[in-house]
Parts: C-alpha cells; structure tokens; sequence
DNA sequence: GCTTAAGCGGACCCTCGGTCCGTATAGTCG
DNA sequence: CGACTATACGGACCGAGGGTCCGCTTAAGC
C-alpha cells in the first residue's frame, strides 16, 4: 500500500475547505443551516471536491472535528500533568471530563453539528470510542471502583453537545457554573473525597480552558 | 375558545395515523428511512391528511411519542407505589429512572426518531421538561443532595435512546444486565445506602417493564 | 515541451418535506 | 329527505439540498 501522497493543490484546497466549514458553522446558529454547497463557495472550490476529499457530509464534519480535537487527544495521551497518563485516576478522570466539556464549550457549533450528523449516531464514531476507552480505563484504575464501562458512558452523556447548549444557551447557565456542576457530579460517581471543597471548583483543571 | 371537536373522520384518520407510524418506525431500522409518504401509503390517506393534522414531521413524532409514553405519566403522577408520588424520594428516583429506561428499551425506534426529530434537540420537548421537573423535584427531597437540577440532566442523560440503542445493540448489553448498571450508577449518584446488595437488581421497579 | 493521471467544478438528478387547491363528505337545519 | 356549508381529503406540485457525473484543467515527472 503505497499511498502516494496527494497533488498539492488537494492539500490546499483540503484546507481550504475544513477553514471555510469551520468558519460557517461557528457562524450560523443552526449547523443544518449550512449547506454543502455554501462550503463549496466559501471555500472557493466545487462541490465534486468537496465529496470527493470527504465522501460526504458526514465525513466532512468528521474530519473537521477530529482536525479541532488533535491537540487535546495529545494532550491527554502523552501531555504533562493533569490530563496525562502520569496523573492519579480521581484527578486524572475528573480532568478528562473537565476538558472534554471545555472542548464543547470551545466548539459548540462544531460539537452540535457532529452530533446530529445524522447517519450513524455519535455513538460508533471514532473519538467516541477513544474517550470512553480512555476514560473508563481510568475509572477501572480506581480503587474499588465497579461498573466502569457503563459509568464512563454515562458521564460522557452528561457532556453531550446538545446538553451543554440547551444549559448554557437556552438556561443561560455559566461556563464556570457548568463546569463546577460537572465536576461536583462527577465528584459524587467517583467517590473517594466526597466534596473537593466548596462546589465553586472555577479552576478545577486549566487543560484546554483557553482559546 | 370553544374547541369544537374534530369530524368523525378526521378522528379515524388521526388513529390510523399514529397506528401507522408506529409500526413502520417499529420495523425499519433506522427511524429517516421511514419517509412521509411511506406513512400517510400505509394509513391509506393522502400526504395532506399528515400534514393538516400533525404540522410537520416532528409534529407527528411527538404526538405519537406523548400517546405512548401518557400511560407512564399516569403511573408516575397518580399511580401506586414505586412510581407515584408516595414513594420515598431516593426509591422513587431509581424507579423513574428505570421506567424510563424500561420504556426506551421497549420503543427503541419511536425514541429514536424523537432524538433524531432534527429542528430543535431533545431539550426543549416538552416531554423532556417534564421529566426534569418531576425528577429534579424527587431529587431536590433527598436530605443534604445538591446540585438536584444538573444531576438530572446527567441522570437523564444517561438513558438517552441513542446511548440504550448502542449499549443494546452494538454492544449486546441485555436488557436486565443495563438496567442493574443504571440502578448502580443512580444509587452513586444518589448517595446513602452505597449499594443495596448485590448490583443484579433484576427486577427493580416492574413498573412498566412488561410489553 | 510533452504526457498522463490526479484533480476540478458545476450542471444535473433524485428524494423528501411541505404546500395548494379542486373535490368529497360529515353534520346540520328546514 | 334534500340542501347547504364547514371541514376534511388527497395527490399533483414545488423547492431545497445531498450526492453524482463527466468533460476540462493542471500539477508533476521525464
């Protein structure tokens, strides 16, 4: 399997496409709204290009979001202190929720339009897979800890993209309010040292709270 | 408003419908692939018919979803023991819960199509409120619990019917093996009696676990 | 420069949600 | 029982958008 590498206009217009999807999905507020033909013309490419490099709009929202979700996928596998390996299970799982939320809120058009990518639901995507393995192995590492499969599951839904816009959209519900129930939730799953301090947690784990 | 009642046939027409749907949504695997016209074929009425008596797509699916999921509301607002209102909070919680769950489980399709109803996600049915109030509320009894209004979000998240579909189907989880994982992780969640014996919880809450 | 195959792009197709309006009939009143 | 009307019917029709196709362009190797 060779696998020749592409022309370099490919390349290019390949970048060109994922910067303009971004770009209209964080703008529009419906990410339906956007059209693959309006891709297409912001990219300044055909639309045979687009299905071509993609396949299809899935694929292309797909491709998009695991370009975005690189850094954090690195960070936490082989990242310094509170995402990485290195880090105990309690913190390090409570840091991986943390971050995955900050991610959504990050990219919350992005993180919508995936989800509703109709086809296949988020479940049996890639980096869906990645996160629950990475986290329920972290829960299986605590002590006296049961049922981590279906737990880790069951956090990962509590970051679900349409939630985190349903609380912080419609419920005008803060970014550090939301993180601090997160990790005051989260907290309570684990067990171990009930509460963390107060529910306040404003800076459980920087990670990727920036941007 | 007076509320004139609708013609004789127009009623006949409105059960076919619903009658419809349901099975086609009951037997193709994916709830898109049922088309409109597909429906108003089967119940032998002609695509204006839907249109005029249910709005929009969505429109039917939530009408068909509130029909089938009244008699749980029943049980849950007036009915006996695990489900109704008599119920010590933390027991009453980990029956709405399974209820929940047990209903998803048994309209696996017609969930479905309700998540993937596009326009506005599933926060925001009015189904959805209802549930949240009422389990927030339970939730809210618990002595020392905080955070009741996130945590059933979390809870609920929990038993999405895309999540149950995926540990059903993909993951062949049975159906007795996710509920006694549910309860377990509620009970978490919930605090107090850590574990109420062993994690088999067969039979939880019958409630509306026949079908 | 010449060759060639990778890449391009937009006209085109098809499905599907949703609308429209001429026709049919349930319900009512004399 | 016949006339009248509001209500409902239904399928032809429309527009949008995802996805395809194929003749043209052009990067890249010689």
């Amino acid at each position: 399997m060779p696998e020749r590498k592409p022309r370099a206009d490919a390349a290019r217009n390949r970048e060109a496409v994922l910067e303009a999807a971004d770009r209209l999905i964080a703008n529009r507020d419906r990410p339906a709204q956007v059209t693959m033909a309006d891709i297409a013309a912001a990219a300044g490419v055909g639309k045979g290009t687009l299905f071509r490099g993609f396949g299809d709009r899935t694929g292309l929202i797909h491709a998009l979001f695991e370009a975005r979700l690189e850094p954090v996928r690195q960070a936490v596998t082989e990242g310094p202190h509170p995402l990485g390996p290195a880090t105990p299970p309690r913190e390090r799982a409570l840091a991986l929720l943390d971050a995955l939320l900050c991610f959504k809120l990050d990219h919350r058009h992005l993180s919508l339009a995936l989800e509703e990518a109709g086809s296949d639901s988020p479940y049996g995507a890639a980096h869906y897979d990645w996160w629950h393995g990475t986290l329920s192995g972290v829960l299986e590492r605590l002590p006296g800890f049961t049922g981590s499969d279906f737990a880790a599951h069951a956090l990962l839904a509590a970051v679900r993209a349409d939630l985190v816009d349903h609380l912080t959209g419609r419920r005008n519900l803060s970014r550090e309010r939301l993180r601090a129930q997160l990790a005051d939730f989260a907290g309570r799953v684990l067990g171990g040292p009930a509460s963390d301090g107060t529910a306040d947690g404003a800076e459980p784990t920087s990670g990727t709270g920036n941007r």
